[in-house]
DNA sequence: GTGGGTGCAAAGTGTTTGCAAGTGT
DNA sequence: ACACTTGCAAACACTTTGCACCCAC
């Protein structure tokens, strides 16, 4: 779903790189086709195994000059969640407000968009004395089906 | 403010340890004693240096190896605002449910309740399938005050 | 041709841990 | 006494960086 988004976040990330006189390499290439073919969550060395895949030559540090690249641009949104690793969300550019319910009973995260929730946190921050530039919401919670049925869809994964 | 309740806080801790059979040491009594008397949200080797004041014998180590005993207790959280070392916030002991605004002009961090916001990430969740059981937001903003009057009450700090 | 880009390996840095000695109960 | 604790320093693990070579423009 959404792949002619995916396709034009390449796309803008590209002319990203023009405005900043920075170059397109066929390392930068694999990792932002990595990059904008999945909606999964990422760690840095997933995407350094993914990328290298489409091209053996791409390295740890290339991956790790290019990710700041990316956020930067907006088109990816570091996550932290509480792990050793830091977490890559790459469904930003087609929800840029979304927020993550992380389910502890399978550690899957499920991602959500509410229009009125974000209109609540506007209002409060208005409130408050700011503008409200990004948000960041983590929503920690148990899975209603495992406790019902003793087993939780998500489980498996 | 919250004296009474800072203090509570430390029992509640020494009850604690002792549920799980371990000691109250003069180190732990140290750096308890530091957690529970600010409202500033610090890093690890602030608490190293804070608690060191109270007690010199404290060691890096043992700030390391007490700092997930107070978490796990739930009268300390864990923060991730992105930056390289982690933050502890001590006041949700107080305010186990509230959520911050983070100042993109002056970095400062501010704390908000907020009982509707919480009831309708509540029914989201349950939408969704799941019980809300933690929940972290964070909202990047900027000054309104710092646009309009050139200078913000916060920057000084 | 030139300035940015790359891989490699070494360095950096917050955090964790093994160990021998210490201490609360 | 016994088990839990501690400080120290070494070990870890993710990330960053210096350098010499490379390549997109």
């Amino acid at each position: 779903m959404a792949v002619a988004d995916k396709e034009s976040a390449k796309l803008k990330f590209i002319d990203f790189l023009e405005g900043k006189n920075l170059r397109l390499t066929s390392q930068r290439q694999a990792i932002i086709d990595t990059v904008f073919s999945t909606e999964e969550h990422f760690t840095a060395e997933q995407l350094l195994d993914w990328s290298r895949e489409k091209d053996q030559s791409v390295s740890r540090a290339t991956v790790y000059r290019t990710l700041p690249l990316l956020t930067e641009s907006g088109l990816l949104q570091q996550m932290d969640l509480g792990k050793d690793y830091t977490y890559y969300d790459p469904n930003y550019c087609d929800h840029p407000h979304h927020s993550h319910i992380i389910c502890q009973d399978c550690d899957k995260i499920v991602e959500f968009d509410d229009e009125k929730l974000e209109k609540m946190e506007e209002e409060i921050s208005q409130k408050m004395g700011f503008s409200l530039k990004t948000q960041k919401l983590q929503i920690s919670a148990t899975c209603d089906q495992l406790k019902k049925l003793g087993a939780c869809k998500n489980k498996d994964c």
